[in-house]
DNA sequence: TTTAGTTGAATAAAG
DNA sequence: TTCAACTAAA
């Protein structure tokens, strides 16, 4: 409350705010309250306006801080958009909501967990304790893992989730679907019966579904959030979709950003459908388009437009930019990987010693992780330092997962995954044998493991042995989480690793990967520090131990980073999304790889395969360079491919084949021209192209068939929906 | 309980 | 080919 008043002074004149931005985006930014749908087209500013787009609501509208909220899908994403509009305004940012859907998700759930239904220490599941407890799901109701394989069940589940389903909403038509329903029912009863364990998918549809039965809530904070900002919307499953327009409700202003022709997320759940979905359900929305790109060179550009116009169903969009045409795009049939390896680092090498570029300009892209292994083997061996992205995150180690375990049992003992994960790590003589008897007392008394390891002890039903090894194990954890109980969470985390045994255990190992994950444990114990010093008192109600299970579920961590600061940058092109770079290497354009063999029946996903590429294109700032390998060892067999469509489908005077500067010996290959898309008969109209209709006003040129006086053109217009009309009488006229 | 050997799967991956 | 998960032997 008081809070906004003292730091008014710190907000910069408005008139300032939006000088620095074109026309489009100050549109944009400036647009009225109600629903504004952007579609920022790939290096438009996107992040500029709707960080702009909240600093103009702070000022301008004289919005509180409290009364915005910002929806990201990453950490990364959340953390760049509060650093701005604090840039921007000062540090009036405080009060805003900025978070991940599943951030934010899990902060309502918090405050409101009973209404939710849920305990107040519940649990957050990652996606392999998700597992792990499908799996302890299936052998208790002894069903075959090999039939029904856990990682299948799991994809079920949250898909259903994410489509905001529960097993009582299902129509299962064979007795597969019945039998995947009654495996999700008796997952949600684990859940539950582990003492509220919450995985990612039920964040979202619990917190849904807490706001759309407590109409008290839901208009609490329908008053409370008057201006809802949304960021990569491309990427909204339905359960998301659902969640923004129950809490935006008719009121809101609502703020959108996104691009179709990014979405590459479909196969996790995103539905690209949702940006016509939401004009469709809010037809008040205004739709403006950022074209213009800042980052790219005209080349490259035009051979993203040429590659994406290929797409049906695109809302449209046509990229410009004012700068150069800049170099041509290289192209490189390569005779193998080791080939195309050594092409792209050579060239990377003259690249930094006679252009002056720095390792770190350039970045090599690949469909999938697997074709890192040429190029790291080939920089290591020029000693050209790198780093790869993606792998294991800090929190997703086994050995910080084994101490985030014990820790978790702490606040719950009913928490059995947690449980058999740490009964005998390190080892303490626990083996299956008792854990067998535990299972089966548990399951016959309808208890938790830790419930069932106190009954049998007391029935004196374990060997001595056994019966002793367990006793301490409760001791232990009473103990840990006894009244004697270090209340400071890092120093407290540090005696439960001193005590459970897991430092000593991985002390003894001497080899490197020993000294690996002691370290790994001591970061662990600084990474709590430096949360409980950075953690707001006011945060919430819950206590630290329970705030630091809960950041380490949601933020799992940087990726591994290399410990080279400048070195090449290899990463797939999903991690490729929202980075750009000088120099772009897309290297493993065949087909079968790129598009992906198992995209190729679909044409819905071979469209993605379509957006991928052109996210991976239109990350290149000035030089670009495609490359293919004619043969390809993958999995242990050698593969023959050909070239990628996506090669052929970009325009052939954008593009220069290199050729070996050596005759290697290699069939020769040529990238053929393609033919033209659109037959001079309808060429007036190109894909993506604006055009205006007497009656139905705006609308962009989806495709075209049919040729002369017969040619039929599909328009989306914004306002009446997709149609098609017959060229010659519609009358079209491009808008400018 | 630990280990060596076997089997099977292999697109992308935030929270 | 590689890696994780599992099984059988020590």
């Amino acid at each position: 409350m008081g809070a906004a008043s003292g730091m008014e002074s710190a907000i910069v004149d408005s008139s300032n705010l939006i000088d620095s931005l074109n026309a489009a985006q100050r549109e944009a930014v400036t647009a009225p309250c109600g629903r504004t749908l952007v579609l920022a087209g790939a290096g438009s500013g996107k992040t500029r306006v709707l960080t702009h787009r909240a600093a103009w609501l702070l000022q301008a509208e004289e919005a509180s801080a409290y009364s915005i909220l910002a929806v990201t899908f990453t950490n990364k994403a959340a953390a760049e958009m509060r650093g701005r509009i604090a840039g921007l305004v000062g540090i009036a940012a405080g009060g805003m909501w900025i978070g991940t859907f599943h951030g934010l998700a899990h902060r309502l759930l918090r405050l409101h967990w009973r209404e939710a239904g849920l305990p107040q220490h519940f649990q957050i599941l990652d996606a392999e304790d998700q597992r792990r407890l499908i799996r302890r799901t299936l052998r208790n109701l002894e069903i075959d893992e090999s039939r029904w394989p856990p990682r299948q069940i799991q994809g079920f589940i949250n898909a259903r989730k994410d489509e905001g389903r529960r097993p009582e909403a299902l129509e299962p038509h064979d007795a597969y679907s019945e039998q995947m329903r009654q495996l999700y029912r008796a997952y949600e009863e684990a859940c539950r019966a582990g003492g509220g364990l919450v995985d990612f998918a039920e964040l979202l549809l619990r917190c849904y579904e807490l706001l759309r039965h407590q109409p008290a809530l839901l208009e609490h904070y329908r008053r409370r959030f008057r201006h809802i900002l949304v960021d990569e919307f491309q990427d909204t499953n339905r359960i998301q979709y659902e969640w923004l327009r129950l809490l935006a409700g008719s009121e809101s202003d609502v703020f959108i950003v996104g691009d179709d022709d990014q979405s590459i997320y479909g196969w996790r759940g995103a539905q690209v459908e949702n940006m016509q979905r939401l004009q469709r359900d809010e037809p008040s929305t205004r739709v403006l388009r950022l074209e213009q790109n800042y980052r790219s060179t005209r080349t490259i550009l035009a051979a993203a437009n040429a590659l994406i116009a290929r797409n049906s169903r695109r809302l449209g969009k046509h990229l410009w930019t004012e700068g150069a045409a800049g170099e041509p795009i290289a192209v490189y049939a390569a005779f193998s990987e080791q080939d195309e390896a050594r092409f792209v680092v050579e060239r990377i090498r003259s690249l930094i010693e006679s252009e002056g570029y720095a390792r770190s300009d350039c970045a090599i892209l690949y469909r999938s992780n697997a074709q890192s292994r040429a190029f790291e083997e080939t920089l290591f061996g020029r000693e050209i330092p790198y780093r790869v992205y993606g792998g294991l995150r800090f929190f997703e180690r086994a050995e910080i997962k084994d101490a985030l375990a014990y820790l978790r049992l702490l606040v719950n003992r009913n928490d059995d995954a947690s449980f058999e994960r740490v009964i005998n790590t390190p080892p303490r003589g626990i083996g299956v044998k008792t854990l067998d008897a535990l299972r089966s007392q548990a399951r016959q008394r309808q208890t938790s493991l830790w419930q069932a390891a106190g009954e049998l002890l007391r029935a004196g039903a374990l060997s001595g042995r056994a019966a002793r090894a367990t006793t301490a194990f409760i001791e232990l954890i009473d103990r840990l989480s006894g009244p004697l109980a270090e209340p400071a969470l890092a120093a407290r985390i540090e005696v439960v690793l001193a005590q459970c045994g897991l430092h000593e255990h991985y002390a003894k190992d001497r080899s490197e990967r020993g000294l690996d994950r002691l370290e790994n444990l001591d970061e662990l114990i600084s990474a709590a520090r430096t949360f409980e010093q950075a953690r707001e008192p006011t945060d919430d109600e819950a206590d630290s131990l329970t705030a630091f299970l809960a950041h380490a579920a949601l933020e799992a961590g940087e990726v591994q980073a290399g410990e080279q600061d400048d070195g090449v940058q290899l990463m797939t092109l999903h991690s490729a999304k929202g980075l750009e770079f000088p120099v772009v290497f897309l290297v493993g354009l065949e087909e079968g790889l790129f598009p992906h063999r198992m995209a190729l029946d679909e044409p819905g996903r071979l469209e993605e395969e379509r957006r991928l590429c052109y996210v991976g294109i239109t990350r290149a700032r000035q030089r670009l360079l495609l490359s293919f390998a004619e043969r390809r060892r993958l999995h242990g067999q050698d593969h023959y491919g050909t070239a990628s469509r996506f090669l052929l489908e970009l325009p052939t005077e954008l593009v220069q084949e290199v050729r070996a500067r050596f005759s290697v010996t290699r069939p020769q290959t040529k990238v053929h021209a393609v033919e033209p898309m659109v037959t001079a008969d309808t060429a007036a109209f190109s894909l993506g192209q604006r055009v205006r209709h007497a009656t139905f006003g705006e609308g962009i040129v989806l495709s075209c068939e049919g040729s002369g006086p017969n040619t039929r053109v599909q328009v989306n217009f914004a306002h009446s929906g997709s149609k098609w009309l017959v060229a010659a009488y519609a009358n079209l006229k491009p808008c400018p």
